[in-house]
DNA sequence: TGACAATAGGCGCATATCCTCGTACATAAG
DNA sequence: CTTATGTACGAGGATATGCGCCTATTGTCA
């Protein structure tokens, strides 16, 4: 009878939702990572950006965002506390005067040195529960969902 | 000749990491959902609270924040604004006057009815990339790592 | 019944996340 | 050289996230 009849009022099972399963995973493994790396002094968001850096040596917030799979704007203010603490750098690029480069400072390089201890105890205790192959596989399942480009709502990626 | 040799200074990959490699994906696949639910004026997670709240009916904040692998004061700040727009009714339990009940309004309904189909949208397409097999078995995955109890950091559990 | 542990939430603090709009600089077209 | 376009960031606004500390209430046990 009444005028909604084409879709149905179907409701989404949380245990169906992949936006939500991998949101509370993420909630979830990041509380256990956190407990670790805590008493450096370091969030996991920090210690993957002081991770990222010491990796890839400086780099410019564009650059790192993307590396991140982070919003720009995001990661400006991830940098701030680690600016204030002393840990990065920012510098302005000689050759393009718009650009800021990141780099790690002495104390950031020991603060990274540290949380790599601590993080290398939490990936041990997370795979020896969950599973080392799995873990590896779950890995690379989630690269591939950063990896794909699911057009947002433009339809099509004409440009 | 230095003093540190026992653990070396491993410095960790950021695809090693599953903890970055939960966030970065949820980061991605967030902001996909967020694009089909933006119009319909809710964000991701508050869409999982109106749709868990309209399956399981009126539910405590502690009961809610556990169901959504959420903190229990992040619950209490995520209500505020859909309680300000009328889509939640927050109510004392008669038999517990420490407990505040959530449930949806009328307005709170439509909206979620509003909110499926966009998030079907989003499922479809998230789905018709990544595979709708593939899609089950990441899910899978993830629910067990939120069944995970890495046992933070006490080792054992002893209580 | 009175002390005490346990439970339900609130609040402040600090970060994380992304969007929109605006500014400074760079580059290509004319 | 001037203008149009594109790029690198910043600021503001709003929500998301969790920890530690605090209050109110409930349940338990001597």
């Amino acid at each position: 009878m009444s005028t909604d009849k084409t879709s149905a009022d179907y409701l989404p099972k949380a245990e169906d939702c992949n936006c939500f399963a991998v949101r509370s995973a993420a909630r979830h493994v990041s509380q256990f990572y956190d407990q670790f790396l805590m008493p450096i002094g370091l969030r996991t968001t920090q210690f993957s950006i002081l991770a990222k850096l010491k990796r890839r040596g400086p780099l410019t917030i564009n650059a790192l965002a993307e590396e991140m799979v982070m919003d720009r704007t995001t990661l400006g203010r991830n940098i701030l506390p680690l600016e204030r603490d002393g840990l990065i750098e920012v510098k302005p690029v000689a050759t393009d005067r718009r650009a800021k480069e990141l780099r790690l400072t002495h104390a950031g390089e020991k603060r990274v040195q540290a949380g790599s201890k601590a993080w290398a105890q939490a990936q041990t205790q997370f795979e020896a529960t969950f599973g080392t192959k799995r873990a590896a596989e779950l890995r690379t399942m989630l690269r591939a969902v950063v990896g794909s480009e699911f057009t947002p709502k433009g339809q099509s990626v004409n440009l």
